[in-house]
Formats: C-alpha cells, structure tokens, sequence
DNA sequence: GTAAAAATATACCAATCGGTATATTTTTAC
DNA sequence: GTAAAAATATACCGATTGGTATATTTTTAC
C-alpha cells in the first residue's frame, strides 16, 4: 500500500478546500486561507498538488462530483423519463441548504468569475454545463420514443430552459436570503414537467 | 462652473472602468489594471474616488443603471402590462451582445462574488434584484386589476420565475457561447406570459 | 531496528497588492 | 498675467501574494 498516507491527505486538504474555493472563488481565495483551514505548511500544499490552480481544479471536481452523483442516483431511481425529471428537482430540493452552505452551485461560480479571463476554468465550467444540458435532453428524448413526453417539445431546448431556472433561482435565493423562492421555481418547473412535456392520457 | 473638470473626469473614468470589474470582478481587478486603462495614474484615481470600493461602488451603479434605464423605457412605452412584460423580454434580447461584451448581467457578478465574504457589495446586489423582483411583480398585478392577467398567479413567484429563467440564460449563453440559448429561453417566457398570464377571451 | 524514501515544515524570494504623503502640473478666478 | 486652488504625477510604504529551495520529520519497506 505505497502513497497510501499521500491520498488520505489530499483527500482531506480537497475536502477541507473545496468549500473555501467555492465560496471565496479562486483569486480570493489565498494560500494563507488554505495553510490556517487545514493546519498545513505550504510546504505540504505543494508538495501534494504542485500548485494553486491544481488545487483549485481537483476542489471544484470534488464540489461538482456530489451534484452529478445526485443525477445518476435519481436516473437509477426512476424508470420513467417524467419520473427522471421530478426526481432530479426533488433532489435538488431537498439538498438547497447544504449547497447553499456550501458557496452555492460551482458551475455558475466558476462560470462567473473564469468567463472573461481565465480561458482554462471557462472550459472546465463549460463541460460540465454540456454534460447536464446532454442529460436532461437525453431524459426527454427518451421520454418521447417512450411515449411519456409530448413528441412537439424540443428537447435541447426545453433542457436548457430547466437548467436556467434552476441556476437562476440558485442565485435569486442566495442573494435575497430567500430560500422559499427557490423552492417556489422548483415547483413552476415540476408544473411545466407534468402539464408541458407529459402526455396525459 | 466650478469642479467641472473633476466630474467629467470622474465620468470618463467610471465608463472606461465598469467594464473592466464587471468582466474580472471586484478583487480580480487592480489598480493597475485601472491606471493603465485609463492612462491615469494612482493619485489621480485615488483624488477622484477615495478608495478601490467606491470606484467599484460607482461602476457597479454604472453597469446596472443600462438595464433599469432599459426597463423604464420599456414600461412607459407599454401602456399595456403583458405588453410591459414582453417588451422587457425584446429589451433583453436585443441587448444581449451589449451585455454580454459588456461582461455579463452586473447583479449576478456581483451577487456571485460578493455573496458569502463581502457584505457590502452583496446587500448592494440584494438590493437591486428586489427592486427587480418589484418592478416585474408589479406591473402583474396591475394586469390583474385591470384583467389582463389571470387573478390565480401569484405575482411574486411568477416575477422570480421570469427572473431566474433570464439570469439562468445569461449564464448558459455565455458559459456555453451561444447566444441561442438565451434567444430560445426568451421565446419560452414570452409563451408562458401569453399562455399562462394572459387572459384570452 | 534501521536505512531509504516520502511527506511536511521552515525560511526565504521577487512581484504585486492597495494605499498615501508629497511634489508637480494644470486649471480656475480675478 | 498672476495667485490660489484643484487635479494629477511621483515616489514611496508595509503587507501580502504565489512559489521554491532546503532542512526536518514521519512513514515505509525490509
């Protein structure tokens, strides 16, 4: 079991990190924010990821693996494509608080503040945002071969349109100190699922 | 006409500045980015301003005033409230490149950035997004009393559901470079105004 | 238990940060 | 045109930034 010790502790320093990063985004986050929170030198630091920007990269992994998981859990949990989409807002429902405690959603964070200069966090924001928009398009394509969703609606738009309201009430709620109105537009997209996208024999 | 100098200079400072902390945010932003954009140096920034977070304060009121400009214009030339709110939905989409060379939505950078560490650009955005939420709801439930609009939506909820769908928008069509998104979720609140608000004798 | 290797700590580096005191230049008022 | 005032530039400050070379400690393998 060689390098055992090395992985134990960059997992921790990851999970000690991440939340930092997430809140304080990358260039304010400082290296004398991640030696106090972890107890660690410097020294160790960089001897574990070489750098900053690879911290930061292997945090914003980790913050974004737990949201991801919660997708290929509920796709494993409900057979049906509608089942998908209710559950998917379910989740996201129930895990509000602890995202929220958490810095927010990581995608628009680092969206936000790589978009216009910093080429290399842009594209890893942008990946994920494609793996979603690919997920949720691929629900409701299954959905219509199925015969579950209404065969007008347009798949890739309609992703795109829930993702929208998802990030946007992400951001409305934490910046009026409102979660209520988070779960307020979770419950307009479940009513735009059943009564848009479902067929209703 | 005295202190004229002072305030066109101010002027001519805060236009070439805003877009800059818009695009690379509060902290990322130096003074040296700054002084070498403007061609002026710290004495004068410092004599004008006072300090970095007025300046940042005075540009964040700078970049937010185009889009609240846009709106008044939008409502006194709507007498109508769904014309209101589909010619704020046009407003959007036509500045859309505006806004996005400009750095993206002013209330979502700053809400992102400010929000768990900087109290006092983040109660600025807090206050921005209510007037917002305000200004939407509104103009709704004036289309009630005067039965435009179906008296069973809630105004609030509908405002923040209008709201999220755009800054969600602004957020995917810049992460994924494509304008298009945020045009098709546009078109979907203009449906949902005209099928879901709207009272179609 | 011991030697090698791996992980961590210490002490440093140049560069940059926001900010300021003061000197210089430009503008204003008469 | 000249003196006062306002605006800008210069030269500096201490603190902090990310990063590194090296010394020390801890862990591993035998």
């Amino acid at each position: 079991m060689t390098f055992a010790k090395s992985e134990r502790t960059k997992k921790r320093i990851i999970e000690t990190v991440a939340p930092i990063f997430n809140k304080k985004g990358y260039q304010s986050t400082a290296l004398s924010d991640i030696t106090s929170a972890t107890g660690l030198t410097k020294g160790a630091i960089y001897g574990n990821f070489g750098n900053k920007e690879n911290l930061a990269e292997a945090c914003f992994n980790h913050n974004v693996k737990f949201l991801q998981k919660g997708l290929q859990i509920t796709w494993a949990a409900n057979p049906s494509s509608i089942g998908k989409l209710i559950g998917l807002l379910n989740f996201y429902h129930q895990n509000f608080e602890t995202v929220a405690n958490n810095g927010g959603c990581p995608l628009m964070n680092v969206a936000v503040e790589a978009d216009d200069f910093y080429p290399f966090f842009k594209e890893k924001a942008k990946k994920i945002l494609m793996n979603w928009q690919s997920e949720i398009a691929s629900v409701i394509k299954e959905g219509q071969k199925s015969g579950e969703i209404k065969p007008e609606v347009d798949a890739t738009n309609y992703a795109n349109f829930y993702i929208a309201a998802i990030e946007g009430g992400i951001l409305i709620a934490k910046t009026a100190n409102d979660p209520a109105s988070f779960f307020n537009i979770i419950e307009n997209l479940k009513s735009l699922v059943n009564h848009q996208l479902k067929i209703t024999t």
